[in-house]
DNA sequence: CAATTATTCAATTAATTACTTGAATAAGGA
DNA sequence: TCCTTATTCAAGTAATTAATTGAATAATTG
């Protein structure tokens, strides 16, 4: 029986749940399925793809057992399969960054996956402006700024964050905030804030959740 | 650099890391690697994959970061950049293992065997040992065998393993085991066994784990 | 220095994968 | 019943990846 592809077999499926990790949207929507069950629209939007990519995407990831999903009415909810892919995804995102900490051009700072990931909610940002614990920084175009910006924000386009640098200091807490969760100005942002030693985090979402969500708004 | 698609650019490294994952071929060599270093001609035999092509995937592998190696005279020895691989590898081989055991059109083949060859425990195999209960044979090839066994084991690789069989007789239980949980050489040893009417089952895990448990070990 | 050896490089081919597009389902509401 | 909506399917193209081959590097040995 020593001829047998058993071996051949066992590793083919292992790598394919190794392939479901191959793709860097793939691993997108897996982030997001961490923080809970997302329909395939939600995850579209959030991800930038189109939904018959989005879709197609999912379901490789639930041949290979890492999701499961569920219908309701019209919508598909998908969600991770158990917390071991929750584990898994957490060491990859380790040896990501450990590893292609020295060796790249995207410095140990900014590659932080978890951290560009988890935005600060909304109503935190309130609480936390309110007490003036914050800077909070609008990276959109200025035009948009002037139509409207969450109280107490600042305009500095992204192009122009270099020049407002000095004015930002390294104490307080800096949120950048953008257009919604698919603009990525913010991202950028906050990147280049980590790179001069700011702290710094993105806004959930962006300006037309917050002021779909019945919040403040400056003009 | 605020021109970059800085989202897109920390995924796609993430991704490096899974693309890497994704090919069985290189998942056999970074569980072969879990032993300890090889140099690559000693991975090209054990995979089966020639030197070129070897050689190839442990550039990818280090270009990612889950392996380094070292250049000894001729030869260049890899091995696994941390122990955040290894935990890495334990998940993925979960994940994976747990999805194999619903699902898959494998079940048919390698894993209804596996559910018939549970494996024995290190402890009670010690101890069966001990009061002369088994006869374990070590199936791995004769080098690996001279540089360290379990004690009592006798050496026979699996290749040779139809040349024993006589050796080996029916009323005694036979243990065999191998290099870890994913080598499968102690897998088709036993399915040999039991096709000519022995008693036999696997060694949970494989000799390094033995080692590594701090159990005896005989050279 | 020439010969040997282990590894890597470079170029080719075959296979797989990602994304797009437009159509097909399938559930719910008018 | 017909219309709308969310999702999936199917086909095509572009891009990426795996394996093969033969040549090129280095370190070692005679």
């Amino acid at each position: 029986m020593s001829g047998s592809n058993f071996k051949h077999d066992l590793f083919g499926q292992f790598a394919r749940v190794g392939k479901a990790l191959a793709n860097g949207n793939r691993l997108e929507l897996l982030e997001f399925l961490a923080q809970g069950e997302r329909s395939v629209e939600q995850l579209a939007l959030v991800s930038g793809l189109a939904v018959a990519n989005t879709s197609q995407h999912l379901q490789q990831l639930r041949q290979s057992g890492l999701v499961n999903c569920r219908k309701a009415g019209l919508q598909v909810f998908y969600k991770l399969s158990s917390d071991d892919v929750v584990e898994l995804l957490n060491k990859l995102r380790r040896v990501a960054e450990r590893e292609l900490a020295d060796v790249d051009r995207l410095v140990d700072t900014f590659l932080t996956v978890k951290d560009n990931l988890e935005p600060i909610a909304r109503k935190e940002l309130l609480e936390r402006v309110n007490d003036g614990l914050v800077t909070v920084i609008d990276v959109r175009p200025y035009e948009e700024f002037k139509a409207g910006h969450v109280p107490g924000a600042i305009s500095i386009p992204l192009s122009d964050l270099h020049k407002h640098l000095d004015k930002l200091g390294t104490e307080q807490e800096i949120v950048a905030y953008c257009r919604g969760p698919h603009c990525v100005l913010a991202f950028d942002a906050v990147a280049e804030l980590r790179k001069h030693g700011r702290t710094a985090r993105r806004m959930e979402d962006g300006f037309p959740e917050w002021k779909h969500a019945g919040l403040p708004v400056e003009e």
